[in-house]
RNA sequence: GUGGAUGUAGCUUAGUUGGUUAAAGCGCCAGUUUGUGGCACUGGAGACCGUGGGUUCGAGUCCCAUCUUCCACCCCA
């Protein structure tokens, strides 16, 4: 097929048949996080590249390799979000939101732009939702932004997912455990895998996160970083998993969760589904007490989330969750004659301005080909119009589903009567339910 | 970036050891009923067989390259 009839690779089309699924999910993350004081932020789908190297570390993979960075026309480096945490720290600190009270609690939904291979779970443009809670340094806050995870999963129906949660520390902490990590694997190189000598280098905490059956059997007796913790974050930790279980909520300490952004700190969590395929992670976070600062902004210690939508939506579909059906129309208007098309016309306006779904032909079709376009797009109700009706001023109201058949005045369905004849349109719907 | 698999109408597929106008079901459009959907029957539109080369008298069928999609590594949501 032709460039021009082809999404660009590792791009997906959501189609209207599933669109309605999507506002579903959306509506009931923006609605659960209400529940706990999050508002929605938007913020750019670009940023100046700098503010990504400056936050996700410009180490990393999703820096180095994986970004969509160009110049744009004035000369600027532009570069398309590979993740919202960047652009939202940016816009909290540059809008004076967490120069105001805190804590600051924000959430946000929207497209991100990574250039890696897709497979299972994973697209070069795909979906975050996620929070911020800025300005919150307790234990508590971990625990409340992890049960508001949570809580979104389950209310999706995702509740057999489970919960990994671990301390990376501090930098202080982190720079003690990476000498003796690396301590550790050094006596160990060779046999290591490649990848993972490469790492002994540049992040020794990713080994312990290799899959291989080697590494991850020589990682299993490495060092941990819990034992390495200053007393502060061992606190915090431990405050952490108190509150977790106040809250009522299960977790497991995994050791070897490692976060691939540079920005986190202290607590770090992810969950985690079974039967989605090698892309598991369907939310992850943690803490980043210093990022706001390292960005320019004012010391105030935050943590959020994110979790990706495409993995959700895997998740939902494998488990077999059952979400709404997409809306149908209440009323389909089948007209027969110029005349009766203008009436149709007419009443399409007057019952939409009343809120229903109202259609009628615009194909200028035969009858029996409106009523099985009716049929098709599931109309609850369909109406024949014609020159015996117009004359009449009486039309048949159908029950497309019982196939029972009604007649009404068609004044009754006038700029004055809106509300009744609404009224009895839905009367009949409540009918057939 | 590395590795494996895949690619025929909108969708799901058939196309035998390479041989004349590429087939079916579903879907779409129309008709059988000149005022009524869901069933049935009939007809129609719709594919340069992913793309580009090559082998051959001749390729959807063989070879090479390339792209897409899928899966895994890597990385992450």
């Amino acid at each position: 097929m032709a460039e021009i009839n082809r999404a660009v690779k590792g791009t997906n089309d959501i189609l209207p048949s599933d669109s309605h699924k999507w506002q579903f999910v959306e509506g009931k993350m923006l609605e659960t996080a209400e529940l706990y004081g999050f508002k929605e932020i938007r913020v750019p789908v670009f940023e100046h590249t700098e503010v990504f190297l400056r936050s996700v570390g410009d180490t990393t993979d999703v820096v180095q390799k994986e970004m969509y960075t160009f110049d744009d026309k004035g000369g600027r480096s532009i570069t398309l979000r590979p993740e919202l945490t960047a652009g939202v720290i940016r816009s909290s600190i540059e809008n004076g939101l967490v120069n105001g009270a805190l804590p600051v609690k924000v959430c946000y939904i929207g497209g991100c732009y990574r250039y890696e291979k897709p497979q299972a779970g994973r697209l070069r443009e795909f979906h975050q939702f996620g929070v911020e809670c800025m300005g919150a340094a307790a234990p508590s806050a971990d625990a409340e932004v992890i049960s508001l995870a949570r809580q979104i999963l389950c209310n999706l129906g995702i509740d057999d997912i489970s919960l990994e949660i671990n301390s990376i520390g501090c930098p202080e902490c982190r720079k003690k455990y990476h000498a003796a990590l690396k301590e550790y694997f050094t006596a160990k190189t060779d046999e290591l895998c490649d990848t993972c000598k490469d790492r002994l280098e540049r992040n020794p905490m990713r080994i312990l996160d290799c899959k291989s059956p080697i590494c991850s059997g020589i990682a299993a007796d490495a060092p941990v970083v819990i034992d390495y913790l200053c007393d502060d974050c061992a606190e915090h930790f431990e405050g952490v998993k108190s509150h977790l279980s106040a809250a009522g909520i299960e977790y497991k300490i995994n050791p070897h969760i490692v976060r691939g952004l540079d920005y986190y700190t202290r607590t770090v969590f992810e969950f985690v589904s079974g039967d989605i395929g090698a892309q598991s992670t369907v939310c992850g976070g943690g803490r980043y007490d210093g990022l706001i600062s390292q960005m320019g902004g004012p010391s105030v210690p935050s943590l959020g989330f994110a979790m990706g939508i495409e993995r959700l939506m895997l998740a939902i579909n494998n488990k077999g969750v059952e979400l709404p059906d997409a809306h149908t129309p209440d009323i389909y208007i089948a007209a027969m004659g110029e005349n009766a098309a203008l009436k149709a016309t007419e009443l399409c306006a007057v019952l939409r301005n009343d809120g229903l779904k109202a259609q009628t032909d615009i194909c200028a079709r035969g009858l029996k080909a409106q009523m099985k376009y009716a049929n098709k797009i599931g109309a609850k109700f369909s109406m024949v119009l014609g020159d015996d009706e117009i004359s009449s001023g009486k039309a048949k109201l159908k029950d497309m589903e019982k196939g029972n058949e009604r007649e009404i005045a068609l004044d009754e369905i006038s700029e004055e009567l809106g509300e009744e004849i609404r009224a009895k349109i839905f009367e009949q719907i409540a009918e057939t339910l």
